[in-house]
DNA sequence: GTCTATATGCTGATAGAC
DNA sequence: GTCTATCAGCATATAGAC
């Protein structure tokens, strides 16, 4: 049952938010009564356990994209749809991880503490960093600081799938449409980016 | 007090959200019993008000922005300085809006009767739209959807606004590094929206 | 208009039987 | 491990005195 538990939490997260989602629903659509939510952990526990690793899993797609040793348009091209295909099963990842560290300062501590203080994810970037200068140096790109790259990426990128339910209603979209719609971001993104890269 | 009961209000719906602001704490921030927060209103109807009003002053920036009849390149350029400017002022406005309408079915389509449905805002996306066309035969600009432009330009607005308090607690930045950022983030976004744009 | 007092419901969490 | 029963706290909202 642990696991039907965390499995359930974590869509109900991912729809409504940590404060929007209590425990007494999630145990009505686990099946189990609510005080078995509380016997493994409390609701905040239970949070932090999911979030954690959805958090790590995208940054482990981030990582491996890195990994690519083609050229720099094909890495950029490549980083951008490994990520648009991993959230398109996961759509509400990329507004779930924003809410709660926007609204939720001590999240944004432990995420310091976990992440940006963590060498492993120092690296990443670094070597981030490393590929833009090389880059850059032998002329196949203009001179752009990796920092306003990564938040431009992640910009187009996050918005697109947060304003997704906005998208789909006010404009009366079918759910054809708003996959459609998703593809075409994503090429459109790659295109722009390759575009803003160009010496 | 009614007035000064809008103010509170509308300063804690902006910091915390509609659902972690209490009619409890707006009484107590300003001054009066909980029943008074209720004497005119319903929570959802003093949210209602403030919110049709923020959205109202947010298109009538981009209403204005529109109305430049300089080159498309300063028009542009215009646009987005108003708009960061505007929000400067109100840098939890973009989140804000984005929160309460990708957690609130309700609320979408109550924005989708009042704006998308309504004749003056339709008319602001035709100028728009007018306006590219017309660059675009005059071979000033490439050729794009004007509605890909549009979420573009949300996008890298949007969430530089949106993610800046998880930008200064993840990266220890200053007050003042926090202001520099978004100039800076200003600048590059009218830069590279310039450069997607040229022929 | 502004108050006190209170109704009603939901929340997260715990104690303790089995 | 899973249950029943129950707690204390806070939420929105309302009734009614002044």
């Amino acid at each position: 049952m642990e696991l039907r538990i965390r499995e359930v939490a974590q869509q109900l997260f991912f729809e409504q938010g940590y404060a929007a989602t209590s425990t007494t629903q999630i145990a009505k659509e686990v099946g189990c009564t609510q005080a078995l939510v509380h016997y493994y952990r409390t609701k905040e526990n239970l949070f932090r356990q999911i979030f954690l690793e959805q958090v790590l899993a995208a940054l482990n797609v981030i990582g491996r994209s890195l990994a690519n040793e083609e050229s720099f348009d094909r890495f950029i091209e490549q980083a951008i749809s490994m990520y648009f295909d991993s959230l398109s099963s996961n759509p509400r990842l990329p507004y779930f991880v924003l809410e709660e560290l926007v609204n939720n300062p001590e999240r944004r501590k432990y995420m310091r503490e976990k992440f940006v203080k963590n060498p492993t994810y120092a690296m990443l970037y670094m070597q981030f960093d490393a590929r833009l200068k090389q880059e850059q140096q032998a002329g196949h790109i203009t001179k752009i600081d990796p920092f306003d790259l990564m938040i431009t990426i992640a910009s187009l990128t996050v918005f697109t799938f947060a304003s997704l339910p906005m998208f789909q209603d006010l404009l009366s979209q079918t759910d054809d449409q708003v996959r459609e719609y998703v593809a075409h971001r994503k090429a459109e993104i790659i295109r722009m980016v390759k575009k803003i890269l160009k010496p």
